[in-house]
DNA sequence: CTCAGTGCAAAAGCTTTGCATAATA
DNA sequence: TATTATGCAAAGCTTTTGCACTGAG
């Protein structure tokens, strides 16, 4: 729902988004520079079709494809993660400096942001995860919210 | 690889599924007792795709559509649960008594199950969670299990 | 100038749906 | 017998790919 200016994504999206696409070892766009700032901006939980939408409003003829190729691209070195809140598509976001998870209200479709150091007390505690070497860890709690739990 | 004699599909499965099917509030075929059969022994990872090969060694007829079909049904009560491991297809296991959750490595793909009471931990260690009641959660720990990790 | 990146359209998964037929309760 | 479920084929969504053209380095 935020808006981004044409000024802001052709002017000052300047030394970190292609500092970034440089270390993906990626030749600097336009379209890659705009979805970057868009998902960037899109703290958190925007999917392909939504990436899509906003970019276009600012580049009307950047395509689908190239939205997914940024994707991609940004995914394999692990710039960007992808989430699965639910059946059918994909979200997207930046993979950020603090590692967060997720709480999903099954009344309101909330998403509510938290961290807790979840891989080291699994490494700790769980004898099955001592020999792993954990990448990455993706925990989604379901339930209802204050609001929508039925009181 | 786990296969099922065609008498256990047709004679045995008696009680408890259609218990299951039951409580579903739905009628007892034998597509679904075979399907839900399958899930059941399946132990955990199966896709749509396989429960449809497993399904169709013993009835050759039967289709994919009933296939997605049962599994909609079974998940709508909670009966069974859609995993994702990864990006395109879902998984599906039966919720089952005891909750677990999983290990997945990126090198050889081997997925290891860990049961860890974390809702429990979370509910009472992050104050974002404490307004929520917690129905479902799901943890997905990527990395690298003893074989694969570059030593 | 050269090669990587883009847009477009078409294809490729996975999943759902419409409709006539078959089977359960 | 009255619904509900099934099979088949076709459609729907999200994501990927082929190819000629464009633009970055």
């Amino acid at each position: 729902m935020k808006s981004i200016s044409n000024k802001q994504s052709k002017k000052q999206l300047g030394k970190s988004n292609r500092t970034i696409l440089k270390v993906a070892g990626k030749r600097i766009t336009s379209q890659r520079a705009l979805i970057l700032q868009i998902i960037r901006q899109g703290e958190g939980h925007l999917d392909a079709d939504e990436i899509y939408r906003q970019a276009r409003a600012i580049q009307p003829r950047l395509s689908l494809s190239t939205v997914y190729r940024t994707i991609k691209i940004l995914k394999k070195p692990g710039l960007v993660e992808e989430l699965h809140f639910d059946d059918s598509h994909h979200h997207y976001e930046m993979k950020s400096t603090s590692k967060h998870h997720h709480l999903i209200c099954l009344g309101c479709g909330k998403v509510v942001e938290f961290q807790y150091p979840l891989a080291r007390y699994v490494s700790r505690d769980v004898p099955e995860a001592k020999d792993f070497e954990i990448v990455d860890a993706e925990l989604h709690l379901t339930g209802y919210c204050s609001q929508c739990r039925r009181v």
